[in-house]
Formats: C-alpha cells, structure tokens, sequence
DNA sequence: AAACGCCGCAACCGCCGAGGT
DNA sequence: AACCTCGGCGGTTGCGGCGTT
C-alpha cells in the first residue's frame, strides 16, 4: 500500500524532527509520543526511533523465562499457521511477548525436532572438528548437527568443550597446542595413571606447538617430563593406579631437587635429543618418537598412534567462507577409552598420520581436512554413548585422555558449508 | 541450616545482511 | 539509491541449581 509507505515516511521525518528537538530518548519510559503513535503496534516500534530499530515495541511485554502456559500459546500457534511473521505472532497467539522472544523461544526450545539431552560423543567430535573449521560459526555447526541448536552449541563449546581444551592446553580458538594453557598436571596425571601414552601425546603436543617463531616450550619443563617418563620406566611400582596427585607432586618436587637427572636410558636420551633438537617436531621425527617408546616397551602398538602433528603454524581461519586458500593446520585429538593398560591405544589406518601432516606450503585444500577417516563405529544419529552417562568425572578422564576428532562424510558436507 | 560461590543454560541484546518498497 | 522490515547470528547476561564451607 503505497499511500501508507508515504504516511510512515512522513511520519518517520515527524518523528526525526521531534527527536531531534525534544531529546527523545527511545529507550526512556514510554512518553506520550509513544503512545501516540500505537495505532499499530507493529509499525511503532519501527517509527519510534530512527536508525536501528527495535524488534517490536517493549512496552508492557513480558521479559524472562517462559510460563508453561506461554509455550503452550506458542506451540498451539505454530502448530496452526507455522513459522513466519514473527512480528505479528505475539498478537496473534495471545502473548505478551517480542516476535523476537517468540522465534528464540520456539528456535531453541520448543521446535519439535530439538533433540533434548547430552551431547554424544560423536556430536562432540564433530563439533570440535567443524569448529576448527568454520569457528564460532554455531549456526553452521549446528546445520550439521540434526535436532542441535547454535545456541545450545555455543554453550556446550563454552561450559564444556572449551574448559577440557584449556586443560588439554588447546587454545579453543585456533585449536593449537599451547604451553601457556596447558594444565601440565594433566599431563603428570595422565602418566601416572599408567598412561604413558597419553602423556606423550600432551608432550608431542607442546613438540608440535614449537612450529611457531617462538618456542613455547619451556626446556625444564620438558626435562621434567622426560625425567617422569625415566621414572616411569625405572620405578614402575611408583605408578599404580592409585596414584594420586598429590604424590604425583611429591615426586615431581624430589625429582627436581635430585635435579637433573636426566635419563640414562638411550632410547631417553634419544628422547631428550628430539626435544631438545630444534623444536621442529615433524611427522619423522614424530614417528621415531613413537620408535623410541615403542622399542621401550610401553606400547606395542605406538607405531599406528597419530599425535598431533603440525608441520607449520597452526592456522585456522576466522573467515574460512571468504578465503578458502587459507591454510589450515589442526591438531587431531584422540580420544580413547580410559584404561590402565598401556598397550590399549587405538589401531588407526597407516595412512592417518600423513593425512594430519598439513603442510602450509602445499596447497591446501578441503580434502586434505576431509580426508581423515570416520572411524566411528556409531553414526551422528545412533544412540551413540553418550559421554557424560556416567559421572562427571568419568566423563572428563575419558575425554582427556586421548583425542581424535573425525568428522562423520554424513555430517559434513562441503558444498553445504561453501 | 545458612551463606557463599560456581556453573550451566535459557534468554536477551545489539548488530548485520537480505530482500522489499 | 535510500530506507525499512524481518530474520538470523554471535556475544553476553542473569537466574536457578548445586556443591562447598
């Protein structure tokens, strides 16, 4: 109706003027000049105040959590005429509410086809995966996720997921391995608790993190893990698994003041040498890491156990849509079951190490990321067990121990993203 | 039992882009 | 071309639940 667009567009510079002369402040109580103009209450909230306007006129709506009796006005509408028009459907269904609320409210809590509970393991890892990708793109995560809203996404990343990486010292933002957040202790832990895997996949990860211009790796640091792992050989009555913290930094504290007490052992020395080398950790060297432990008997299977591994910085792109050359290096996490027995790391395909050695120099390319196989045994939509179904705790021992992030083909669509 | 602090999550806020006029 | 509406998005807030002291 043009007639109407014209009317609004003098009453729009009507208003102009009257703001501009009388301070109107359209955030203040609501003024006569408000109220005046509520012949329609979807075209005040638009004309009131020039510039950004509000979604709906506030005035007298209902702010806060919803009543049951909200929802049921809300779903019973939807149910009837469906998504749109947001900005009528308050009036519409009887509610006191912001279009706005209403979309928010039926979005993220009463869409029939919002999958309620924990998050699986599996949605977890794709998360983090996609993540790494696209960033704090929620809405593109959660187009990936069946039944998952951005929001419940983002607060999942930002209660859950975000803490762990922290701990695990993965900067959540460019999930790159760094000192300067590590939890060293998890690291000690990990190790004490008969682990010694997972302990050097923490350390390979501050090997890894060392790719930058400056080294992030404090050497005492890593003299003092390299010294647990000679205890861990010489003394392995030391490491049962009860082995509490506490002891952990009694004998981390001794260890120190019998000081430098480097290991003795070759294979440590050989060790020492890759970490004190130049800090250009690479999939060779990686590898013979892996050799090293393996010959040292703490896992026959250490050969086929990917670490993460960056061959240059770790870069992930904020603007991954915009720049697709970009280069991406993401660590990849392996999670593994938590288990006293050293020997009990996963069987990866020989393949899996290359396919994490993402050079910045190559090209770079989607399938260099998608490459990496779905080994899950559970689809996105199975009822995959969900990794907090037992306590807390549990839950944080199996996450942290060991971490591998594959994106299931079903869930990732490149296309789609692009 | 009360006080306090922490945590998780629902909801809100402000900004933005697409599409329409 | 300019402006507006609408819906979507990411960041932030605030409240309730829970554990600890």
């Amino acid at each position: 109706m043009p007639h109407l667009s014209l009317f609004l567009s003098n009453l729009i510079a009507l208003l102009s003027n009257y703001k501009s002369q009388s301070s109107f402040d359209s955030k203040s109580k609501p003024s006569d000049l408000q109220l005046h103009i509520k012949f329609d209450n979807n075209i005040s909230c638009a004309t009131a105040e020039m510039g950004r306007a509000p979604c709906c006129d506030k005035n007298g709506l209902k702010k806060g959590p919803w009543t049951t009796e909200e929802d049921a006005l809300l779903v019973d509408y939807m149910q009837k005429h469906g998504p749109g028009n947001w900005r009528n459907l308050p009036k519409n269904a009887g509610l006191e509410r912001c279009g706005k609320s209403c979309r928010l409210r039926w979005t993220n809590y009463l869409r029939p086809d919002i999958k309620r509970g924990r998050f699986s393991f599996e949605e977890e890892e794709t998360i983090i995966q996609l993540h790494s990708i696209l960033g704090n793109k929620w809405s593109a995560i959660a187009a990936r996720l069946p039944g998952r809203t951005d929001n419940e996404i983002k607060n999942y990343w930002n209660t859950h997921i975000r803490k762990r990486l922290l701990k695990m010292g993965i900067d959540p933002v460019t999930h790159a391995p760094r000192i300067d957040l590590l939890d060293l202790s998890s690291i000690l832990s990990s190790y004490m608790c008969n682990n010694p895997a997972a302990a050097l996949l923490n350390l390979s990860s501050l090997l890894s993190s060392t790719q930058q211009q400056q080294p992030l790796v404090n050497p005492e640091l890593l003299r003092l893990a390299t010294n647990l792992l000679s205890i861990k050989h010489e003394n392995p009555e030391l490491c049962s698994q009860n082995y509490n913290l506490h002891d952990q930094n009694q004998l981390c504290n001794s260890q120190q003041q019998n000081s430098q007490v480097l290991p003795s052992l070759q294979s440590h020395d050989q060790l020492q040498n890759l970490i004190q080398g130049d800090f250009s950790v690479d999939v060779a060297k990686m590898k013979q890491l892996m050799q090293v432990i393996n010959a040292e008997g703490y896992s026959p299977n250490m050969t086929n156990f990917n670490c993460p591994t960056v061959s240059q910085e770790n870069m992930v792109p904020s603007n991954f849509g915009a720049d697709h050359e970009t280069a991406v290096c993401q660590p990849s996490y392996v999670p593994c079951t938590t288990s006293s027995d050293p020997t009990n790391v996963p069987d990866l395909p020989e393949n899996y190490f290359q396919s994490l050695n993402y050079n910045r120099s190559s090209d770079f390319s989607f399938d260099s990321v998608m490459s990496t196989p779905y080994s899950s045994p559970t689809g996105l939509n199975s009822s995959g067990t969900y990794i907090n179904s037992s306590t807390e705790d549990e839950k944080e021992s199996y996450c942290s121990d060991w971490w591998k992030f594959e994106i299931p083909e079903s869930a990732l669509d490149i296309n789609d993203i692009m």
